[in-house]
DNA sequence: TGTCAATAAGTGATTGCACAGTTATTGTGA
DNA sequence: TCACAATAACTGTGCAATCACTTATTGACA
């Protein structure tokens, strides 16, 4: 199961370079901000949500920044803190780049399965996620 | 779903290094020599069955080989080949590994679906896994 | 108010993958 | 037999992710 969703994540995420100019940890980031409230997340909470470190993150965001998609704010009343907001530009990107990868995920993950196996498995992929999100027996 | 499972790839890739010192990349070609007649594959077999380019596992089939759960032997009548072949070291490592390793996924993963919903997934990626490994319509 | 642990984020060094190009070997046709 | 395209594998380079450490800020307590 895993591997075969890596294989689908290979070549999801060739065809998102190719199409849009980034990969998809850039949607990932993009697709995340766009869910939060006002468009933006402090860098902890991406981490939370990601699947990255926070070091990883910070140069993730950099260069998501420096192409101009997202943007570093203060945070009121923590200056310790960050907010990452999505520009217009960004979320025009994010629009265009997350449709074309739901049509390419159809096109090789989804067409290739009878509509009962992809309601099955959107079921039980769904209720793993949005469950707790970490490990169901963390100290035992 | 592909969220899902790169969350569940990460928690093991973890777990799997701090239990056997070496990453998935390892157990997946542990994994397939060990399924191939003879517990050996040439280089080019290797790239079509794992998920990695040539050049990747030119260098990953390297590190194992250096760990001493692989060995490199010339092919017979093609001195271009090399044919990869697994170590009596390799196999015990992969029969340690591979078993602690679905251990981890069933308890990350499998653990919080019901049976039937394991079920679903197991014949719909199965499925997918068996069938054709390319793009389903390649030319259009 | 001053000290110090805790928290938020960034930085330097290391590791590993992919792309493009290279070397060695094989097979084909004159 | 020789030239040349095709095949099998390897190597140099660049990019991105992680680990461990550093800097800046905050909150608690005397």
């Amino acid at each position: 199961m895993l591997f075969a969703s890596a294989k689908v994540l290979r070549i999801a995420e060739r065809d998102l370079v190719e199409r849009e100019g980034f990969p998809m940890a850039w949607l990932d980031v993009l697709a995340q901000l766009y869910d939060a409230p006002g468009n933006g997340l402090r860098m902890q909470e991406l981490e939370e949500r990601s699947l990255f470190t926070r070091s990883g993150l910070t140069r993730l965001v950099d260069r998501i920044e420096a192409a101009g998609l997202v943007r570093r704010e203060p945070v009121p009343g923590d200056r310790r803190g960050v907010r990452v907001a999505l520009t217009p530009e960004g979320r025009r990107r994010h629009d265009g780049a997350f449709v074309e990868h739901m049509r390419v995920i159809e096109r090789e993950f989804g067409g290739r399965l009878t509509p009962a196996e992809q309601q099955a498995v959107a079921d039980a992929l769904a209720g793993f996620w949005h469950g707790d999100q970490e490990s169901p027996t963390p100290t035992g």
